[in-house]
DNA sequence: TGGTAAATGTTTCCGGTGTCAACATATTTT
DNA sequence: AAAATATGTTGACACCGGAAACATTTACCA
């Protein structure tokens, strides 16, 4: 076993192919898109045989799972990052969080269709993904609580109230995405004010 | 050409392949998902050649547009029977139909998942399943119109409105459905109390 | 240090899939 | 009835996910 993570001569073996594979795959995900992501092309671009995947993934949906549990990090420090520039607003760190979360979906369009999309089923769903996705949610949880404390938010669960955000933010992008807007999706215009819109009626539905 | 729209003898022409394909097809997409429907597979159920279902549809994503109409016609038709089944209040118009969008969505969840997973690229997406989609949206926006009118609601934009209680109607079923909310999801009651938060969270926030 | 077990990559093979082209048959039109 | 058209069939192709058998490199241990 190697130790160093470095690489191994050009030859025979590739010394890294795993976490390649993650990043070439991330890159052809948004690229192709999520049904025409192949892990033979995967592993051609890799420079690699089509069964290499199979040394590390024991098979496509491992691979998408992977990929999802990335994209879940990524989406946690997202907000967090939206968060910390909010001070102790909750309210604004709903806002920022919401901002935050749509633009980077719509920038990553393909990798949120696979962490939301239902892919993965629910009873079989990887143990990995179930957690890097539960710390995303706790972020927003977070600011719930912090909401109710300050006495901004109303009270109630603050796993649903959560939810119920996480809904929305989600359910526009879904929308956006889906083209079910048609044109509205595309102008930036219209889409800034739309999150507004949304915000200002989520905002409002949380005040006690 | 036919004109009847009976069927023909039993032997080389099947006489109504095309709404047979897209009826086995609709069953076929929620018992083995999505991703796993095949044009072969339906058209051996159907018990037809593989390559007949190419004399309806150009190609696959065209079968599966076709489903995705009907599949908005049906979300139309229960969004009015909630409408009609709610008397004039707007506000109990709104949630008996997201109450009505949740349960069917989560009754169909593979054609939900074609309807809103972002399947057919916005810039290419069939005029057939825009025009569908367009007139399911518009029971929700004349709920939102009947809202402002009888000062329910608060002004602004109706179709931002709509947007937004669709946004989380829609984001509901997809976090219910993608295992992102884990147990949650599975059991009847707390997925009735989440809807009921969820719905109380958008009717304040829509109050004037 | 040397030798062996484990890890990792390759080749080969299989059944299944979307799609096309060439052909066959039924239906409609003239 | 003949011709045109619609609809179904057969056969081919390239690609895919995946398993099995084989090759090579690396890690570990006596």
């Amino acid at each position: 076993m190697k130790k160093t993570g470095k690489k191994a001569s050009d030859s025979y073996h590739h010394g890294d192919l795993r976490n390649v594979l993650l990043s070439v795959g991330a890159r052809l995900l948004e690229e192709k898109g999520m049904e025409a992501l192949s892990l033979r092309e995967l592993a051609k671009v890799a420079g690699v045989s089509h069964a290499a995947p199979y040394r590390h993934f024991s098979h496509k949906e491992d691979l998408l799972a992977a990929l999802a549990a990335q994209g879940f990090v990524n989406l946690s420090e997202a907000l967090l990052q939206a968060k910390k520039a909010s001070g102790h607003d909750a309210r604004r760190q709903l806002t920022a969080g919401g901002r935050a979360y749509v633009n980077l979906a719509l920038r990553q369009p393909e990798m949120t269709r696979l962490m939301f999309g239902g892919v993965f089923r629910a009873d079989q769903c990887p143990e990995k993904l179930i957690q890097s996705g539960g710390q995303a949610f706790q972020h927003l949880v977070d600011i719930i609580l912090l909401g109710q404390k300050n006495g901004q938010f109303r009270p109630g669960n603050p796993l649903e109230l959560s939810v119920t955000v996480w809904s929305t933010v989600h359910g526009l992008f879904a929308l956006l995405h889906s083209g079910a807007l048609g044109e509205v999706a595309q102008d930036e215009k219209q889409r800034e004010s739309l999150l507004q819109t949304v915000t200002s009626v989520i905002g409002e539905g949380l005040k006690q």
